[in-house]
DNA sequence: CTCATAGTTATGATATATCATAACCTTTGC
DNA sequence: GCAAAGGTTATGATATATCATAACTATGAG
């Protein structure tokens, strides 16, 4: 698993946990006063987030930091 | 839990995982290409690392990167 | 058609993660 | 005493994560 593949998986994740709990991106970053286009970078797998944003974005899903995690194991 | 117990609490867990495994900091380093005094700052919880980081420290102690994180859910 | 909502992409500024080097502290063993 | 191994802290340079704004597409309602 390349690092871009990782990114994208988690990004998929993440959009996938924020549409189960029928958000909209502007839903989460109003809670995370985040910008809507980094939300949208992060969702596409453009971005590299830190723990504290996972942790931040994971807060705001009513989540865990590891549920928003794929397996990384080979 | 802040931000910074957080991270504090992630550098015990890759600490311990890796003295579990009988590695020193250096024998890590040098798989990852990593300068010790970066995972050192890492261990004692001074740097919010990305995923890609955590990924790469999780691959060199045979771990998934799940394993690494401790839960932030309340 | 217009208008609003949801999302994407481009660009530039700022904060910070990462890298690199050096100096320092402990402990262990000679 | 000295030397080496393991780890920490300080500092500066570079790469990039994050923020901010604007423009754009697509969809659906009126």
């Amino acid at each position: 698993m390349t690092d871009q593949e990782f990114l994208s998986d988690i990004g998929a994740r993440i959009a996938e946990m924020r549409k189960d709990k029928g958000l909209s991106q502007f839903d989460v970053c109003s809670k995370l006063d985040m910008d809507k286009t980094y939300l949208s970078a992060i969702e596409n797998g453009h971005q590299n987030i830190t723990l504290i944003t996972c942790k931040r974005i994971a807060d705001a899903l009513d989540s865990d930091i590891r549920e928003l995690l794929v397996s990384t194991k080979s």
